[in-house]
DNA sequence: AGCTACTCCTGGTAGC
DNA sequence: TGCTACCAGGAGTAGC
């Protein structure tokens, strides 16, 4: 599934076919991938204008629009599942899942595919409100082990579910969660406010070594979906230490790896390197009254 | 606040 | 061989 590594690569591979050009034309044969804008309304928008630069924000990619050298608001393009882009001339075949396409000036069509209908390419004059709704980069900066440890503290959450929340850390999904949770000894259920500092900074130190070398290897591809926009499968997928290898042996331990359901996703772990929580069913009663070894 | 269930989609596959 | 049923999954939403 497209996350952050995978985005990234398309964004990279893309980007020097669509910055500077303009866009002259729309054909939209999905009109749902447009997220509630009507074609007529979008190609207003977004027809005629030049694309200024293209970046990625959490899973999205973003394309900065300009009319007349003014700024004239973005295209946010989502891949969620199963969506591709591509930049290719009129001898390309775009096959049955074309869901739109805008024509440039260099005579080439950028064309947004998509087998499951989920992604997007939705027009929007501002960025406040996708700002809003996200959480850090995990590859900036600002995403330091010191953050993720005062963030956790304050959320009684699973991690996996708190992982996958984009609006507490940008880019994670189900691939890179369950292999930066194994690769940092931390269950998927272990609540949030129960990981120590030691925890925290390896999972800090696990979601960026794993996203960055994911990105160096053009990303996952563990299935026939996800393609570079060259049409290569990344490499990551080669890397896996826990996702889609439930009943094989845990790379570290040996340990023969388990399949769980959490939060309604499919989790990979290993049962020796990520010890389960202990169940703590009196929880609530004991809240307020047991000591606290936190101050 | 945070949980579960449900929705959107369709190709792939397990089971018969 | 062919059918059906179910599953995967990012993210939004509803209800508790």
């Amino acid at each position: 599934m497209p996350e952050l590594p995978e985005v990234e690569t398309v964004v990279r591979l893309v980007r020097p076919r669509l910055v500077g050009r303009t866009i002259t034309g729309l054909v939209v044969t999905w009109p749902r991938a447009l997220g509630g804008l009507s074609p007529a309304r979008f190609r207003a928008r977004v027809v005629g204008t030049r694309i200024r630069a293209l970046r990625r924000r959490a899973k999205f990619a973003v394309f900065e629009l300009e009319r007349s050298g003014r700024a004239a608001g973005y295209l946010l393009g989502h891949l969620r599942m199963t969506g591709r882009f591509h930049v290719e001339d009129d001898s390309f075949d775009s096959g049955p899942y074309r869901r739109l396409s805008l024509s440039l000036d260099d005579g080439r069509w950028f064309h947004f595919l998509d087998v499951r209908k989920f992604g997007r390419l939705t027009f929007t004059p501002s960025l406040d409100a996708l700002e809003r709704a996200l959480g850090p980069e995990p590859l900036e900066p600002a995403f330091t082990a010191e953050w993720l440890l005062a963030a956790l503290r304050t959320r009684h959450r699973q991690l996996k579910p708190l992982l996958l929340d984009q609006g507490f850390l940008a880019g994670l999904g189900n691939i890179y969660v369950d292999e930066a949770l194994h690769a940092s000894g931390l269950h998927p259920r272990l609540v949030a406010a129960r990981v120590d500092a030691a925890g925290a900074t390896r999972l800090h130190a696990a979601i960026r070594s794993i996203l960055s070398a994911a990105i160096e290897r053009e990303g996952s591809s563990f299935d026939t979906f996800y393609r570079t926009p060259e049409g290569q499968p990344g490499q990551y997928q080669e890397q896996f230490r826990v996702y889609g290898r439930d009943g094989q042996p845990c790379r570290t331990c040996g340990c023969t790896l388990l399949r769980l359901v959490v939060g309604q996703r499919g989790t990979h772990v290993c049962p020796r390197c990520q010890p389960a929580p202990r169940a703590r069913r009196a929880r609530a009663a004991g809240r307020r009254g047991a000591p606290s070894k936190r101050a």
